[in-house]
DNA sequence: ATTCGCTTTTGATTTAGATCAAATGCTGCT
DNA sequence: AGCAGCATTTGATCTAAATCAAAAGCGAAT
């Protein structure tokens, strides 16, 4: 597979294969009627679906998906406080999830990005309980969670998928945790960049290049950082030749180093 | 309710209801059969289980526990890389949970207690990555899971309750991710004990009072800080007026003021 | 093309918390 | 009871990252 890079312009890869009307049509009521896509044909299906599913299955699967939904740049699926009622596979896009504390302090919890579930939170109280905000035009499917509870106790597959999911989540966040309870900042950005372009080269991504879709301000906020200690931890990077930063592009030109950097604490 | 402090002996309250052989036989063969407890009896089961629940449902309920387990202090309920089997649910007794990075950093993600659920890490990747430790001399119920996910295919209460607790773990871990990214060590402090005391107070414990059952080495892991820095604000909380603190037992002499700690990020 | 409003970088300085060090206090064990 | 080994406290010092400040870069809108 030839390796893209995630820029805006990528992101069309990314998205399912195009219905047969035309382009222009499609894209004139992209917003008011999105694509639905079947499940069996859609390329993140791996991503969001267990593997091996029977066509009838997909089939029982895709009837829950309700209706997809196109959110802007800048805008919010859903919001702290919101009824909750589903959980959204985003199909092409990024997200940054965030909290709040009542003093009014952010904290973004997680970059999501194509092929991930997210809305798990609102389970919990039937009340959403942080912000998912788009950072670049994105698509979600709507999956309204008593349709997921439902069918998952018919598809044994789907209830431990489900299970997975979240378990997957728990467990991201642990990392989070030991990022932020005991990583020094550099540890924290080389972290955080190997994390992302991992999941993007799982996605058929470059291994090495990336486009950032957040300020520095959201990542020294997910890494529990002021921005321009970020800003300065790309400029050291570069110093080192580990990286090669322009705005928002990255490059990784020595991944061995910033790998050894996240998992050998310095001795001093 | 009379309050109770959470000391060693207290814990004798919170265990399920004697069976009718005397003390000391039970006491003698505890550890080798530990008391199975019907579910229905039990004080945690609100904390357990779905509230609502008919007789027929707590006995099919019932029925996945495959057996009780004691642990004792310093022993682990479960390990990091362990083939995954069963959730947990703390009858009795006080774990940490820890992570811990390739290079041997530790981060203690969680303190969790009576009636409590924990080993969800584990259904991700079928093993489990982190470990569970015992604090105190602890009972729990095993849950085999294949059975939990059998049952909760028949009752949907059940169903949903298992996705409520997966769904409070994961905001549970944002607020951890939201202190450990945003506060200073006064206020990450002024949170854990108002946090431990309110779940404690949950219980029947009293709200001003408790035993810590961690060293101080183990809060700052939680914490995202150094030992000499917990022990530092125990004491400035005390020159405050606001803690009594003679080892690990802690009495909250002014809620108010730690309240506001936490909530209120100091204006400089 | 120009302007306005971010975003980012970089420098100077401050500071919260870490680190280093030592004394004291508990607890469990023989 | 006495000893050994932790756990805790407290003080002195250091340092990584925050804060304060200013300039430069970029992109969207007119």
């Amino acid at each position: 597979m030839q390796h893209k890079i995630a820029t805006g312009l990528s992101r069309i890869h990314l998205s399912a294969v195009p219905s047969p009307s035309s382009e222009i049509s499609v894209n004139s009521f992209k917003h008011a009627f999105p694509l639905k896509v079947a499940c069996s044909q859609c390329n993140m299906r791996d991503f969001c679906l267990p593997t091996g599913l029977s066509p009838e299955d997909f089939q029982r699967i895709q009837s829950v998906i309700s209706a997809q939904r196109s959110i802007k740049r800048g805008e919010t699926l859903y919001r702290n406080g919101e009824k909750f009622s589903n959980l959204y596979a985003i199909r092409t896009g990024f997200f940054k999830i965030r909290t709040t504390s009542e003093d009014g302090r952010e904290q973004v919890t997680g970059f999501q990005m194509a092929g991930e579930i997210i809305g798990m939170d609102g389970i919990m109280n039937d009340h959403h309980n942080c912000d998912a905000v788009a950072l670049e035009d994105a698509d979600v499917c709507v999956l309204p969670f008593h349709l997921v509870e439902k069918l998952s106790r018919d598809i044994g597959a789907l209830q431990h998928h489900v299970h997975k999911i979240m378990s997957r989540e728990i467990v991201r966040e642990h990392g989070v945790m030991l990022l932020l309870g005991s990583m020094r900042a550099e540890e924290r950005v080389a972290a955080f960049l190997l994390n992302l372009v991992e999941r993007l080269h799982n996605r058929g991504f470059s291994q090495t290049e990336l486009n950032l879709r957040m300020t520095r301000e959201e990542i020294g906020s997910y890494l529990g950082l002021k921005l321009e200690t970020v800003s300065r931890t790309f400029s050291k990077f570069m110093e080192d030749g580990i990286l090669e930063v322009h705005q928002r592009h990255v490059r990784i030109t020595n991944a061995d180093a910033l790998a050894l950097l996240v998992n050998h604490e310095k001795s001093h």
